[in-house]
RNA sequence: CGUGGUCCACUCUUUC
């Protein structure tokens, strides 16, 4: 079995799937009993695969076969269904191996109230933890990193002060995470002076600011087009040890372009290429997010055929930006037509995506196209918002 | 004796 598992883990990694799915049916036609560990590796290689479906298939055999899903294997699948946001249907799986004896850990709990504040429902998440203290078990560092991140999110910052509170009162230590999750709180609120306070305030804990306490620093100060700060920033992170990653560039680049400065974020794509940091797919977006925003939907999709041609794949995001770019402009024909255009290509839609085109749609007054459209939405588990 | 699990920063969002 362990002879299996190492290999199946191996091929998960690479994005190998199918073959491990046949090891699995392998090792049963051979008589061989796939354990936790199995089951963990095969939870987790699914979902990476986008294939949620797949992984609570999997989960059912377990069930059916009498197989042992161990804690462990648990907290992965609950972690992967959290994840795609499915938050109840892994109350249930949890509901499931309780009932056969499992005995649920901090990591479970963990996950679950993780889940829950990612999906906004702190209330959810609180009573999550009620029922963790209920057994015995004491929320950690993890837990409250959740719960704050979540009320951070909703900018509930005095809840989130709160919690942190609470959280030295129960002699629970922050961690760097904790810090970095209050300033990009309250960089999404424009407090920038509780950002520099928060920043400060860790080092007193003997915690180093990191690479994400100044991205999200960086973040705040892009998204409030603060960009002569953001530039010192920049120079500022250089001359510590702390380097700017391809991320970082993203945010001053995604700044400049959306502002009209397309010739300052082709300068800025040109140092990180310099830094040895390679312009991904998001890159690319906000530079065609610019040029829509500034009202020139066909030269950015002229730029999106070009970054084709150089190897870059255009993703959901990148049409859903471009068709939201011509939407503005009233082209509401283009949006339905690069809606055809992406599905040919084989990128998936979400729910913005169709979104964006209905309404296109609508405006054309081609209804019976919505509706199969709206059809077209459910049948792929989309949830209209 | 085995490589498996939970928390933090970047791009898209109809209604305008």
């Amino acid at each position: 079995v362990t002879g299996y598992n190492c290999l199946m883990s191996g091929l998960c990694r690479d994005g190998r799937v199918e073959e491990c799915r046949n090891l699995f049916e392998a090792m049963k036609v051979n008589g061989l009993v796939p354990d936790g560990y199995t089951f963990s590796v095969m939870f987790d290689g699914f979902s990476r695969n986008g294939d949620t479906e797949a992984v609570v298939n999997l989960f059912e055999e377990a069930m059916r076969n009498e197989f042992e899903i161990d804690a462990y294997a648990c907290s992965v699948l609950v972690n992967v269904l959290s994840k795609d946001g499915r938050v109840s249907k892994a109350e249930e799986v949890v509901e499931t191996l309780v009932k056969k004896g499992l005995v649920p850990t901090n990591v479970i709990y963990n996950t679950l109230v993780d889940g829950y504040c990612k999906i906004r429902d702190v209330d959810g998440a609180f009573t999550t933890v009620k029922r963790m203290s209920s057994i015995g078990l004491k929320p950690d560092r993890i837990t409250y990193n959740s719960l704050i991140n979540g009320l951070c999110k909703m900018e509930r910052m005095n809840e989130a002060e709160k919690l942190v509170m609470k959280m030295h009162e129960n002699g629970v230590a922050p961690s760097a995470d904790t810090f970095n999750i209050l300033i990009d709180g309250y960089g999404r609120t424009n407090k920038l002076d509780k950002c520099f306070e928060n920043l400060k305030e860790m080092e007193k804990f003997g915690l180093k600011p990191t690479i994400v306490s100044y991205g999200s620093l960086m973040n705040a100060l892009c998204k409030m087009r603060k960009l002569s700060e953001a530039e010192t920033l920049l120079q500022e992170m250089l001359g510590k040890d702390i380097l700017p990653n391809a991320q970082t560039y993203n945010m001053l680049i995604d700044a400049y372009s959306s502002s009209g400065n397309q010739n300052r974020a082709c300068e800025l794509i040109n140092d990180m290429k310099r830094r040895g940091l390679s312009p991904s797919i998001v890159t690319c977006n906000s530079l065609i997010k610019g040029l829509c925003k500034n009202g020139l939907p066909s030269e950015a999709e002229e730029l999106m055929h070009k970054l084709r041609d150089e190897g870059f794949r255009p993703d959901v995001i990148t049409y859903n930006t471009l068709m939201s770019g011509y939407y503005s402009c009233s082209n509401v024909h283009k949006v339905a037509e690069l809606h055809e255009e992406m599905k040919n290509l084989g990128v998936k839609s979400n729910i913005a995506t169709y979104n964006i085109t209905m309404s296109a749609l609508i405006i054309e007054g081609r209804m019976q196209e919505v509706n199969k459209l709206y059809l077209q939405m459910l049948r792929e588990n989309l949830v209209p918002d």
